[in-house]
DNA sequence: AATGAATGAGCCTTCATTCAT
DNA sequence: GATGAATGAAGGCTCATTCAT
């Protein structure tokens, strides 16, 4: 079984998961991680050497995750259209799907900037935003560029569902995130300017 | 001189954010923020209490001061659009030219949950919602009604100015949030369905 | 009004007995004090000098109050049987009279054990034990002496009292002091040899 | 090695008997303990918990170790005045041999006063008081029974022997406590009405 | 005499990490 | 690879005391 697939080392990344959702990743002691994934202390630090790798690595896990289903919702679309809503749908089911992965990633962006690690994370992290950008501007009307940084497009589309979800995550919306599924992926539509109003 | 706006009290509120800007709330100690504010350690805790009331004080002063901003904005407005436009211009300036105060609201909506102190800031967190909701409801067309709720309307406004705030804040794009300022109000009007592709 | 008895000193040291019996003389706060006696904090100072101070002298206004009560109820005894009830007495109905108090002077003798300061409290403890001493001594019979130092018959008539009062007080004795009042009595004259088996 | 039993452990409430006997226990800090015992700050939390908890540990143990000695005594004897005789001999010799215990015993009964522990403590305190009880009530002459409760005379037997001690062990008594053995042994005797006037 | 905001030394406790078994 | 007792640096917080008003 290799390195990255064992058993122990998955049980200890989705304990450690849970009590960062629970409590945050400041306040969650490795105490608290050994008790929930049943390892000791001395193979947590065998596995991943310190907590802040646990988080970082937990970090990556969910990304792979989030991407593996990012990819079949967008292998399933062939028009710009449908590749937009893919990322929308993709957004929207993930978060309602794995509320505390998807929360994780959105706040702790951060456990990735570790002294002397960020060039083994970056491989990890461009890894699978070519094959996406590419999708894209693969379908772009013959000749057209786009005016602006893709990323600002990004935002578009993701944006909206990032802010609600927050706020719903942390139980401060009533309605569903699933209920505006659809609501979410046409206004990416109209704001990228595919669609115009109803 | 009123308790709120003390002299010392401000300068303490100003070195917390910068050294929570710097390091993070977790990270940043309390000899930190003696050492920024100039303050002595008994005089944080006679005027705060404790580091977590430091850290929600200095978000309820971020909001207060955004909310200031926005309201400004929000006067010079006349029509649905230029309310919207005002929303996301308030958005990208109060970001430009705070990016410390924008930062820390962003993340740190969390502070406020403090064990029994709920109540105590519930008051000062929804006095501002009123007004601007009022503004838009006021201003629909005759007769409409909002078919989704009002939150998730306001996602589509900030959501990709946040989104791409978080990631420029930082580091992590090269084109300027201020740069992106019409382009972001534009996609807002967009996706609210008030205008069409160009 | 002399030093000693004015009303504010009076005052914060009621207050200081009160919050020495709820909380213990380590864990009184300047600041307990300070609510308790409605004083404030620079007032404390000015009348005590520091917080040392107050205990020792709420341990010397209590041997005053409890010393005019003990000397009240010698000053009606005449024979030594008589005197010996009269200690016995004073202590169990002192103690019943006045729990704080008498808790306090049982547990915290320390407080006048103060670097520089010993020489002053000497003099208030010794002025009230000659009398009482005199007062047992000039009712020997003709030619007898005391065997044995004083201060060990003394720890007959009083040993008893005070290791019951302290559980009582403690709340780990059901029987109140006051019911075994003669039962203390005659068995401090038993102890010392004044009378026989009933 | 039991977890009561072990080496470290007993190091531990060894040190901090004495720095509770030198400097009062509230006066004491975990530093003076962790420089007493040779231990870490890290080992002593380990072991205990708190401070709180040694303090209630050192307590437990110097009563076991008390009650050893007391058995051993009772042990040995046979009438009633014998066990009298017992009881009082064992607190004279053990305030003598370890004024410490015994002097930390007198006066830190409180220690065990402890938010959610006092169930966990009160079955280690009764453990012993039925024996003796038990012991003295099977001596008893046929049909009697005791007027009083039993803690009134167990008061005549040690309160003299207690107040006598604290006033020694604190320095204000010429006198050594050992002189007085038999003294006390011979006025519990009387005080309890076994044994009349010489 | 009174006031109370300010001071800062010092304490209890936590917790990431190590290492002998 | 696994274990968990031991380590000790560091942090939040308290509180007696001071002093300008």
């Amino acid at each position: 079984m290799s390195e990255r697939s064992s058993t122990r080392r998955h049980a200890i990344l989705q304990a450690a998961l849970g009590c960062f959702a629970q409590h945050g990743v400041e306040a969650t002691t490795i105490e608290m991680i050994r008790a929930a994934s049943g390892a000791s202390t001395g193979s947590l630090y065998h596995h991943f050497g310190n907590k802040e790798r646990i988080a970082a690595e937990v970090y990556l896990e969910g990304l792979r995750r989030f991407r593996a289903l990012q990819g079949e919702y967008l292998a399933e679309a062939q028009t710009l259209e449908e590749g937009i809503r893919a990322i929308v749908h993709a957004q929207v089911d993930w978060i309602a799907a794995e509320p505390d992965w998807a929360g994780y990633l959105f706040n702790h962006r951060g456990v990735l900037a570790q002294e002397g690690r960020e060039s083994a994370y970056r491989e990890e992290l461009q890894g699978a935003q070519g094959p996406v950008s590419a999708w894209f501007l693969a379908r772009l009307p013959a000749g057209q560029r786009l005016r602006w940084p893709a990323e600002a497009y990004v935002a578009l589309l993701v944006g909206p569902v990032h802010d609600y979800a927050r706020h719903w995550l942390a139980g401060r919306r009533e309605t569903s995130l699933v209920v505006l599924r659809e609501f979410f992926a046409e206004a990416a539509c109209r704001a990228v300017g595919l669609t115009g109003p109803d």
